[in-house]
DNA sequence: CGCCTGGTTGACACGTATCAATAATTGTGG
DNA sequence: CCACAATTATTGATACGTGTCAACCAGGCG
């Protein structure tokens, strides 16, 4: 945090990063664009060469089907390296929408050669960072596939806030959460309507409260328990890192 | 293909490997172990040292619902490396279990560090695979979102054809199929009776037949369209990687 | 032969979508 | 500063798709 770059705090809650680590996540981050809420970052299908490493704000990514819905498949907080899984293709396999005002850092995809040519480490690490986001989309799958609309909310909910804690405090459950309930829904594979039951219904129950754009965690481990969910991000082994 | 190792025919199929890369990955493949139809590689929040390079047969992983239902999160067919995304935890994120009688060659995580040391090329195509799995993985999270029962199953059956014509025949559109509809259902979030309707829906509009162990798709592109598909396995762009 | 698993079919239940009306909030221009 | 429009959230009535339950068939296997 002391160099004040999310993604090297986000890193270094697993692996300590030497100086030569710390440069190359400076020249990823050298260039900053600002970028108002609700415009677009990049459009499927478009050729692109950019990836973004997200320093203020939310972004997410989705896809609209052919009648118009829409589903929203990431959504991505400071510390992320957004359209990294575009990586390996040539055009872009979603639309990128920022949700609020933010900052991100573009750089090109070739900027992750030296990464890989030079530090096993940080290698390690963005590939330790690619699994566990597997990880975490298999458990929304999960939750999109059995659970039912207040549970996927209360799962969603908990999901954001795991994200959160690796960049901010470890201890509160309250954050600012600028999506709508559209948004949620779209998200979750709902409709606005239902979230709005759904919200409604984990306030009730004391276990969420969502309102106006800020999000509190009433009771942490009863949504936990009731959801299944699991942070991904505890208990990270990093024993087999190649070291020097 | 030439070298019998489906990994490696994978592998190919983007990047061509020198004799070193061929080695790394015959290090990974030196041992094999044959596991029956329906048994179980590991449990869920064991602690677990190895991955597995799926050399024939059909691997899944679910997780249980606390009510008793399943969601079957992956299915892993041969060239495949099965318990990757388990590389940053200590213990087994989620069950896996054997579908079919099957071959793997187990090796330790730590096996991976000489990859990530000694081989960039080899280092980008995992972390390639990784990102096209991210993608295919957001794909099912929208047609668990958004798509109705008869699209889902017709979605993830391109999926599957699409993983199989990594290693197969390119061109052909049958295969041999072991999962049963109640797998299906699991891994799609319906239930096997809905899962039985649409395979007849599917059947009697033409666009695939899924019969006693084999599936053939009949119109792809209708197939496709419909389901807003896409194989995010062509047009890879590896210009990026880093070469010597 | 009888059991067990997998698949099919139909009746009915239930949860979420859809539609619609309204309120609360935010933003905009006069 | 107010008026007006647009966005977001709330609530209730109804529709629809899939789940649930149950009966039945077919095939494999002890």
């Amino acid at each position: 945090m002391s160099s004040g770059s999310c993604l090297v705090a986000k890193l270094e809650n697993f692996e300590p990063l030497c100086d030569a680590d710390r440069e190359l996540i400076a020249a990823l981050e050298k260039d900053e664009r600002a970028i108002r809420g609700r415009t677009h970052l990049r459009r499927s299908g478009m050729p692109y060469s950019e990836l973004y490493a997200l320093k203020k704000g939310w972004v997410y990514s989705y896809t609209i089907l052919p009648d118009g819905r829409r589903q929203i498949l990431q959504i991505h907080v400071p510390g992320d390296i957004v359209g990294l899984y575009d990586a390996p293709f040539d055009h872009a396999s979603h639309d990128l929408e920022a949700a609020a005002n933010s900052i991100v850092c573009p750089f090109p995809k070739a900027a992750l050669d030296p990464i890989f040519r030079h530090s096993p480490t940080m290698t390690a690490l963005l590939f330790t960072f690619a699994m566990i986001d597997q990880v975490v989309y298999l458990d929304r799958l999960r939750a999109l596939g059995r659970l039912n609309a207040v549970d996927r909310v209360g799962h969603f909910l908990l999901t954001i806030l795991a994200r959160m804690r690796l960049t901010g405090e470890k201890e509160g459950a309250r954050f600012e959460f600028p999506l709508t309930q559209t948004d949620v829904a779209d998200a979750t594979g709902l409709t606005n309507v239902s979230v709005s039951k759904a919200s409604k219904e984990l306030r009730e129950e004391g276990l969420a409260d969502w309102r106006e754009g800020r999000v509190e965690i009433l009771d942490e481990d009863a949504l936990a328990r009731r959801t299944s969910f699991s942070n991904r991000f505890d208990r990270i082994d990093v024993s087999w890192f190649p070291r020097p």
